[in-house]
Formats: C-alpha cells, sequence, structure tokens
RNA sequence: GGCGCCAUAGCCAAGCGGUAAGGCAGAGGUCUGCAAAACCUUCACCCCCAGUUCGAUUCUGGGUGGCGCCUCCA
C-alpha cells in the first residue's frame, strides 16, 4: 500500500517496522465540548485506515487520545461550574455517542492525559537531565527549541523564519520565543500534580509523545492527524520524542485535509462549525461517513446540507443493492450467466483494493462500489445461482464494512399502523380500487413511510 | 515575508502522458393500475497562455482565481 508522508511529501510504500503489524496512533480530541465536523473527519478516515489495513492482513494497534486537561478543559469546566474530571467524563461519554453512529470503531486503546501524568514526567526528566529542556523560576519547565536541530523538518519550516513570527506572552519566561512548554506551574484552582519542579500539569504536546511512546514504543509505524495539527503540535512531538530517545519517533505521517464551509475552514475559533450532534438531528450520521469518503483524505471538502443530502441519496442506492441481493430468488440449478457476474466480483474487489492502496482512495473505491451495485442489481432481475448470490452479498458485506458503511444491518421495524395499512391497501388494489389504494398509499407518506411494490410483494421503506 | 495545497459537467468527485470512473440532480424510454425502486439511453473537449512530446486534463514555465499553516484548532 502506498501512503502520502507528510515528512517526505512522497507517496511512499507502506512497510510496517514489524511485518505483519502496524502501529498506529491519531490524535484525538479535546473533550470539553461535543466535537464539530470538522473533528469527524480524522476520526473517520483513520478509522477506514484501520479497517483496511485490518482487512489486508495486518494486526493494528491503533491508539487514540483523550486529551482531558488543558487551558479549554479548565476554561469550560470553570464556566459550567463543574471540575475538570468531571468535565472530561462526560465528553467523554459523548464521543462515544457521535463517534458510535457515525461508524468509528473504538480504538484499541483510548489513552487520556491524565492517566499517563507519570509517563508524562519521566519525558519531561529525561529532556531536563538530557539539556533540551530547562525549568524557569516559577516552575515551568520549557523545551530548548535550538537544541533539536532537526527543528522545522516536518513542517518544512526554517527556524529562523518561525523566529520572526513567535510571540512570548508576558510572564513567560521563555528564553526563546520558539521554546514551548512541557510542563506548566501550578496556578491558583486548577487541578495539578506533583513533580520534580513542582506542583503543576503538562502542556498540551508532551502528551501525546509520552502516551504514544508508552504505548507504542519509542519508534513506531503512523502518526496521524489532522493538518492544522502539522505546526507547531507534531512538530514538537517530533523534537521532544526525537531529543529525549535519540531514536526516529513516528515513520509515516498521515494527515487529513480541512472541512470548509463557504471555502473557509470550519473551525471553533472562527465560529463557524456544525457539531456532529447538531447534524444528527436531521440525517442519519450514516450519510456524514458517505460524505466523507466520497473525497479523498487529504483533499479539502465543503460541507453543506445539500451535499449531504447528496450522500445520503447515493448511500440509498448502495441500501438497496444490498437488500436485492438479500430478496434475490434462487435457481436451484443456477444459470449460464453466474460464472461471468463471478468473475466480474472478482475484478471488483481488486478495482476496490488498488483505490485503497493508492493513498486510501475511498472516492475511487466507492466508483467500485457503486459499478457492483449496478451489476448486482442486473443480475438479480432474474434466479440465479445461490453461489453466485452468496458470493456477491459476503463481498458487498465484506467492502461497504471496510468503508463503514452499511455495517448497521438490523431489520428495520415499522409501526403496527403503518403495517396494517399496508395490508389494507394491497386489499384495495386486488379489489381494483385504486383510488383508495392511492389514498392510503398517501397516508403511509404522511406518516413517513413510503411504499414500493416488489415481485415479492409490497414493501414500506422509511422516508428521510 | 517564509512554507504548502487546490482549480475536471448544474452539484459532488476519481483519473494524472494516448484522447474523461462513479454518485446526486435533469431529460427520454422499459417495467408498473399509477407510482416507487431497478434497468437502458442521454448529459464535459478537464481555468488561461506558452513550452516539452507523435500525442497533455495529466509534465515544465508563466498567469488568473480560491484556500491553508507560520497563534489554540482535526
Amino acid at each position: 500500500m502506498q501512503i502520502y508522508n507528510t515528512m517526505t511529501r512522497k507517496k511512499e510504500e507502506l512497510v510496517p517496522l514489524v511485518p505483519g503489524q502496524i502501529s498506529m496512533y491519531a490524535c484525538g480530541p479535546t473533550v470539553y465540548n461535543y466535537f464539530h465536523i470538522g473533528n469527524a473527519r480524522p476520526f473517520i478516515v483513520f478509522d477506514t485506515m484501520r479497517r483496511y489495513l485490518e482487512y489486508r492482513g495486518y494486526q493494528v494497534k491503533f491508539v487514540q487520545n483523550f486529551t482531558d486537561i488543558d487551558d479549554k478543559m479548565i476554561r469550560r469546566a470553570n464556566e459550567e461550574g463543574t471540575t475538570v474530571k468531571a468535565l472530561g467524563e462526560r465528553f467523554i461519554k459523548e464521543y462515544y455517542h457521535d463517534a458510535d453512529a457515525l461508524g468509528v470503531q473504538r480504538a484499541s486503546v483510548n489513552p487520556r492525559a491524565t492517566e499517563h501524568i507519570g509517563e508524562i514526567i519521566a519525558l519531561v526528566g529525561t529532556l531536563v537531565e538530557k539539556g533540551h529542556a530547562y525549568v524557569t523560576p516559577e516552575g515551568d519547565v520549557y523545551f530548548a527549541v535550538r537544541s533539536f536541530p532537526g527543528y522545522g523538518k516536518l513542517s518544512g519550516q526554517n527556524i529562523d523564519d518561525l523566529e520572526n513570527g513567535a510571540r512570548v506572552d508576558p510572564g513567560e519566561a521563555k528564553r526563546d520565543p520558539l521554546d514551548f512548554a512541557l510542563w506548566k506551574a501550578e496556578k491558583p484552582g486548577e487541578p495539578s500534580w506533583d513533580s520534580p519542579w513542582g506542583k503543576g500539569r503538562p502542556g498540551w504536546h508532551i502528551e501525546c509523545s509520552a502516551m504514544s511512546m508508552s504505548i507504542l514504543g519509542q519508534t513506531f509505524d503512523i502518526h496521524a492527524g489532522g493538518q492544522d495539527l502539522i505546526f507547531p503540535h507534531h512538530e514538537n512531538e517530533i523534537a521532544q520524542s526525537e531529543a529525549a530517545t535519540g531514536k526516529p519517533f513516528a515513520r509515516y505521517w498521515m494527515h487529513n485535509g480541512y472541512i470548509n464551509v463557504d471555502n473557509q475552514k470550519m473551525s471553533k475559533s472562527l465560529g463557524n462549525f456544525f457539531t456532529v450532534r447538531d447534524i444528527a438531528v436531521e440525517f442519519d450520521l450514516e450519510a456524514v461517513r458517505m460524505f466523507m469518503l466520497s473525497v479523498q483524505y487529504r483533499n479539502p471538502v465543503n460541507f453543506s446540507r445539500e451535499l449531504i443530502q447528496q450522500a445520503e441519496s447515493s448511500l440509498e442506492r448502495l441500501k438497496t443493492a444490498r437488500a436485492r441481493l438479500e430478496e434475490a430468488q434462487i435457481a436451484p440449478a443456477g444459470t449460464p450467466e453466474d460464472a461471468a457476474f463471478t468473475a466480474l466480483l472478482d475484478e471488483i474487489k481488486v478495482r476496490f483494493c488498488d483505490a485503497m492502496d493508492d493513498d486510501l482512495n475511498t472516492a475511487d473505491a466507492l466508483g467500485a462500489l457503486f459499478d457492483f451495485a449496478r451489476a448486482a442489481n442486473t443480475f438479480v432481475t432474474e434466479p440465479r445461482g445461490k453461489t453466485a448470490v452468496d458470493k456477491a452479498k459476503s463481498l458487498f458485506d465484506e467492502l461497504t464494512g471496510v468503508l463503514g458503511l452499511l455495517v448497521n444491518k438490523k431489520a428495520e421495524e415499522f409501526p403496527a399502523e403503518a403495517l396494517d395499512l399496508l395490508d389494507q391497501r394491497q386489499a384495495a388494489r386486488k379489489a381494483k380500487d385504486f383510488s383508495r389504494a392511492d389514498a392510503i398509499r398517501d397516508a403511509l407518506k404522511e406518516m413517513g413511510f413510503a411504499v414500493e411494490d416488489t415481485a415479492a410483494g409490497p414493501k414500506l421503506k422509511k422516508l428521510s
């Protein structure tokens, strides 16, 4: 598989450190609020990456953290009149609620910063010992950026150019404007932990280094996140980690593009964001996942309701095709067309995998899936061999499963009242009382159900 | 100022050297009591100008127009 490595700015063959295994770390949410559509992209994209790697037979250790201590957490907790801990607990729960609905599987490990304070302190200690970090009289610890020669290698920034734009907040005792906090001394009313430098709390960047290395090892395969984390977050992670261990940190860096609104980056600071929770009121979140996967992950994509609707419609096509396969009539002796169809299935699978192998080109992979749907729809217009139909069903589930689509296949349930009306309509049709039949159909539509008369009889379908 | 990304039909989006996948929407048709779903047909010379090449949407240079990072941010 080829993936685009931000570090080298090229597509590279993914060769894991340990054959057959992939260790992967994705930066997770700061749990101070519901997450928005922009946050949802990496969750969905890297979940898909993980699913595909597993599909290809890798044993994947996938880590996504929760940042549950930082400035935003503290501020929000104060606003809400609650503790940072309680706030974190609450929004971790809310994260799972939304992530589940988006078809995002649980990570192998979801570490929380506050549960890794020991590792963080040890890492900061190492950096101080090695002369890469210094302690201020106030009890803050800063990383000395100029002590790490490779600084800027991920973002392609020249350290002196960065210097010009850097600023120092009043009260910060930095030796160099580029230096960043590893440990922040306690302030009144803030959560704190004991450390060799006095009470305090970790800086943002160090927690990801500490958690990723303690769970995945000092060198691991893939580090992923949004493009806006390239600088300074990931740059700082590299500096801290490699300065401490003397070993390469992550081997491949994957970064997803932004979600835009009216061509502008969606972000909390711009206030132009939609939370996933908001969208869930209007749409099944599976449509949001479809929307995200309809674009290759590195490209920016505009968000709008219209596009979610488009995604919803196209998802419907996939669902219908799968349902038709399920209802396909079986010809006991098979049919002459079975062999050609089965061969086509093999081609589609290859096309799908080729697309995914090319830097997770989900848009192209979906193209293969839609061709699959058309072929299957045509195929099942007549009774077919069981082997061919079964193969189609399992391959369809396999491929949609890789994308995390159509995974909730629980049978739709309809209210007894609606089913009763459906029977009445059918009776009216038999009696050729079509005006009554149509009236009932309208009534069902009022209730939110469409009627489809299939070869196997009339069916209800939930309208969205 | 430094670093980087993007420009393909009404909308979304693949392709990235041999003359444009797929989806949504639209039009016509088949099927249907009528619909719906499905199927068939139809719907683009790929921002502009040079250059390289037998041949460029695809490579190079220059424009134009969008966007991002350099500050918390997925």
